[in-house]
DNA sequence: CGCAATTCAATTGTATGCAATTGATCAGGC
DNA sequence: GCCTGATCAATTGCATACAATTGAATTGCG
């Protein structure tokens, strides 16, 4: 007699993907509210963060450590210039290159973002240990992912 | 002496959300080449996986169970009634809901989607338990996250 | 040096996502 | 039965994402 597999791998709730898609689409909610009071949004939010810990970086970079394109960054970075965040220039070196840097103001939101980690933190409702765990299986996982792209 | 935190929370590398995100957008990169074979995207596959488990269901299920509303999935669906996978029809019984039903084409396609679990797994690199582990693990913070949304 | 291959950003086209609004339908109270 | 409020899909507008192409600049090889 057939027996039903324990575990359907066509079946939504067993699907690792499905559990990462949703989950980057809950935080993209929790996060909405604390960005909107910096006027940015979630990719803009993570221009800002890799910009922060280095200013001046070409846009190639920037897409490399977001693994985001030419094709996303382009617009993405022409409304932050148009929001007064960042300034876009060719690279006197190298002229195919834009380099990305901060405004003042750009530099300065950086202050009323401190508060936004703790935030989110608090809304996940897990210990920093758990999310720490979590995180790193994750960067695992995607990398091995990544890795399977070249293959 | 100002010493450095062991753990800037501003920190790209620190934030579980980016680890997130960026394992979407990786899970999204090596699902293409398999999806593309059966003429779908992503969330159209997930509808479909909705549809083959099961089928007739309004519009609004559909939202609630991928997390995902009409604003997006009125043109997705359109697209894939273009495609010959569904029918969209107007509730008899209740005129403001729209019933998603699978063509044969759309029924039978699941046959064709039986090896990208498979593949997935390949790819990914990592033991069905680990993953289970994880995709549990997830689907509770993006309960977590989901309810502090409420609060 | 000279030219072919590469690199890089920008552009074009398609497909999500989501907020906010609209319009149609239904439900509940009186 | 009627009217107010709620529900639901569709629409509009904006912001990602990414494939594919284009064009400018650079590199590398002979």
């Amino acid at each position: 007699m057939a027996r039903k597999p324990a575990v359907d791998p066509l079946l939504l709730g067993n699907q690792i993907c499905f559990a990462v898609y949703s989950t980057a689409h809950a935080f993209n909610r929790v996060y909405k509210p604390l960005l909107d009071r910096l006027g940015l949004t979630y990719p803009q939010y993570l221009v800002m963060m890799v910009l922060w810990e280095r200013d001046g970086v070409p846009l190639k970079d920037i897409g490399e450590k977001l693994f985001l394109d030419s094709g996303t960054l382009t617009p993405l970075l022409k409304r932050m210039e148009a929001a007064n965040l960042i300034k876009r220039t060719r690279s006197t070196e190298d002229e195919r290159q834009v380099l990305i840097a901060l405004t003042p103001q750009g530099h300065a939101l950086r202050e009323k973002a401190r508060s936004v980690p703790e935030g989110i933190l608090a809304r996940s409702a897990c210990s920093v240990g758990e999310l720490f765990e979590m995180k790193n299986e994750l960067l695992a996982l995607r990398d091995k992912l990544n890795a399977a792209l070249g293959e």
